[in-house]
DNA sequence: TTGTCAATTGTCAGCGGCTGTCACTAGCCT
DNA sequence: AGGCTAGTGACAGCCGCTGACAATTGACAA
């Protein structure tokens, strides 16, 4: 990152990355098109496409960002936590370094926008939801990892980020289509939701003493 | 279903999804042209386009079929049973009506193989993920209405078609990228990996007795 | 039957995403 | 300074997809 070809390289990126966030939170992903993008960092369109692969993937750039940020922290984690409370906790305490993130490019506000935006864009939610299947993909293995087991042999740990995953995901969606909340507003929801999850899976769902949770079913 | 128009359509979509099968499964999805499936049907590509949305629509048009089945079949279980009961009932039950529909356009063999296309073809299995989320979100209603709840407010409904889905698609990526294995295969594994779920939710990870399953983290 | 209406299809033109190619420019290194 | 290479622009072209209009074909009543 020190010779000048590179800053440049960099700067053409994050410019190209503002440029496509920015429209396409103005006017919406299918009525912006690639040539627009270029044309507003001065770029021809060819290099629009060496720097991303595609048109979506100047949209899911940012996430991207946050989604491998937070599975680093997961692998930060202390050994002697538990699987689940180290997912929340990564989650919960690494919101801040995204944030850093996030800003070195474009305002967090625009992030949250482009969040609605994703969710709301058939093209780009589906591209979404493999990139996080394949971050699920990883986070399994690293609990694998951290509690000595065979990913492939075991099913606990993709199943435990599987629940996991559910939860934030029904987290975010509440989050990008209710009112505008600030990023601590995020943290807080994250959190409430995943604190529902013990009750949830274990109580009896109608009235207590019946023996119906979980358990019956899969034993059944 | 009974006039000439409404056959003959009929008969050009089945040729139409059965051509693009074809192709998608010898030559891979990139690979293969709309001109070329059109021109396999004698059809001009605009009317393609009339019977499918886009190129992925005719990729995904068998799997879609059991999915709808499958959640019609949750839909007619007995509302007396708990909801992980209802669901791994109406996988393992429903194989047979699946099979049949699938049947009706081609052999069940190609859907195996298209099955493999759509894992290893990105953009497919983006689509194919989330129309999944979708289901899912359907499932969950169904849940919900059965046990009277309110899917907005309470989680618990949403997380149980998570899990549930969860172990679902493990079990189909176990098969997909496993040897070739017939129907009657697909449902001892599924069952098998659905098996296992109560256990992995429930047990202590590391050794009984020290309180560390889902419910301590959870609980923090 | 036959004529009329509506549904389905083919043709054509065109946009936008994306890629290969090649010449050219600009940073790098000795 | 001058050769080398990474990065860029310009151009051509494929493919997915859509709108518009004309031609065809089945439905249905007179």
């Amino acid at each position: 990152m020190h010779t000048l070809r590179e800053r440049k390289k960099q700067r053409t990126r994050d410019a190209l990355l503002r440029a496509a966030v920015e429209l396409f939170t103005s006017q919406g992903y299918d009525r912006t098109t690639v040539d627009e993008i270029a044309d507003a960092v001065d770029v021809s369109q060819r290099t629009f496409f060496r720097y991303f692969a595609g048109k979506d993937e100047a949209a899911l750039g940012l996430v991207e960002m946050t989604v491998a940020r937070f599975v680093e922290a997961v692998r930060a984690r202390p050994p002697q936590e538990a699987p689940l409370e180290a997912l929340r906790r990564a989650v919960v305490d690494g919101w801040y370094s995204v944030n850093e993130v996030v800003e070195s490019v474009v305002p967090v506000e625009l992030y949250l926008r482009m969040y609605r935006v994703i969710e709301e864009t058939p093209v780009l939610l589906a591209a979404h939801l493999r990139r996080s299947a394949e971050a699920e993909e990883d986070l399994a293995r690293v609990i694998a990892e951290r509690e000595g087991l065979d990913v492939d042999a075991d099913p606990r740990p993709r199943l435990a980020v599987a629940v996991f995953s559910g939860v934030m995901r029904a987290a975010e969606r509440q989050w990008s289509t209710g009112e505008d909340v600030g990023p601590e507003g995020i943290r807080l929801l994250t959190a409430r939701c995943l604190d529902g999850l013990g009750p949830a899976l274990l109580g009896d769902w109608r009235e207590p003493g019946t023996g119906r949770g979980v358990r019956g079913p899969a034993q059944a």
